[in-house]
DNA sequence: TGACGATAGATGTAAATGCATCTAATATCG
DNA sequence: CGATATTAGATGCATTTACATCTATCGTCA
């Protein structure tokens, strides 16, 4: 009858502070360390990063969107500020009027680039040095879960 | 001679995405469960429960601010909002002329008991239901090495 | 075909956040 | 003591985000 869910244990409400702290914490280290090297925010880099490994360096927005986890409209503006400072542009998608194409351009590789040799050595320094290798697989292993 | 730091590994660099992914989606899924019940968010919550387990129901701003992480600016006018709905107030410091009290009202417990009520179903819904006790424990304390 | 609902993406406006700075009070040290 | 530095917290302003809604196009089905 009733939608009886009990309530959370302890630990399981301690994994879930545990994920938002150190998730905070992480990415206040990371995002400072790439605005000490004059980088933009990560979010820029996720989606060049998508753009990168992509077979032509070119995405549909809803696509980006579901790999990123960006919603909508927040998308829609940060590839305006992108299209701004030159590191991709939009182009029509022939199939659909509705689609747009999101392509890199070269000053969107070469940034992507320069940031990666900052942000992989702030990953290596917050978080690489703090675990063993088995143990960064038995984290993304359990948080994989919930993707 | 040289600051070298190695690249982080393929397991390192899918925990820190692990770590980033997770808690968007469950942070979006518990923020949508507050939203339908007509709750405020989250961060509501994360102030009125640091008063509410404090000793006298109050604390002050610099100690909410260590405890929820939230930054300094943040958390000022997060407590305008908190204040301006009556769940908590603010009260003069005495022993230090800069500080304040912020103290929880009725109103406040109230409704962190109600949130809590909600919120609790949603963290067992979301995460502990997908979670065996022991890995919970896993999570929580490789996670809080870097706290 | 044509009406209708669904989908892709953009956008106006309000709220929240980040950043820099400000005020007031306290601590430190010559 | 008095000048200076430090700390607690607040705030003006620009940027970003959330929410709702809009436009344009497409798919479906009578």
């Amino acid at each position: 009858m009733s939608e009886k869910t009990s309530n959370p244990s302890e630990a399981v409400t301690s994994a879930w502070t545990s994920i938002m702290r150190a998730r905070e914490r992480l990415l206040a280290s990371i995002e400072a360390d790439l605005k000490a090297a004059s980088m933009p925010p990560l979010a820029w880099y996720d989606v060049l990063w998508e753009l990168a490994r992509s077979q032509d360096g070119k995405l549909r927005p809803y696509e980006i969107e579901e790999r990123t986890l960006l919603a909508q409209y927040n998308l829609s503006r940060l590839i305006d500020r992108l299209e701004k400072e030159g590191l991709v542009r939009r182009e029509a998608f022939a199939e659909d009027g509705r689609g747009r194409w999101v392509v890199m351009t070269d000053a969107g590789r070469k940034l992507r680039e320069r940031m990666w040799a900052v942000y992989a050595k702030s990953i290596e320094t917050h978080i690489g040095c703090k675990l063993a290798e088995n143990e960064a697989k038995t984290i993304a292993g359990l948080l994989d879960r919930f993707l």
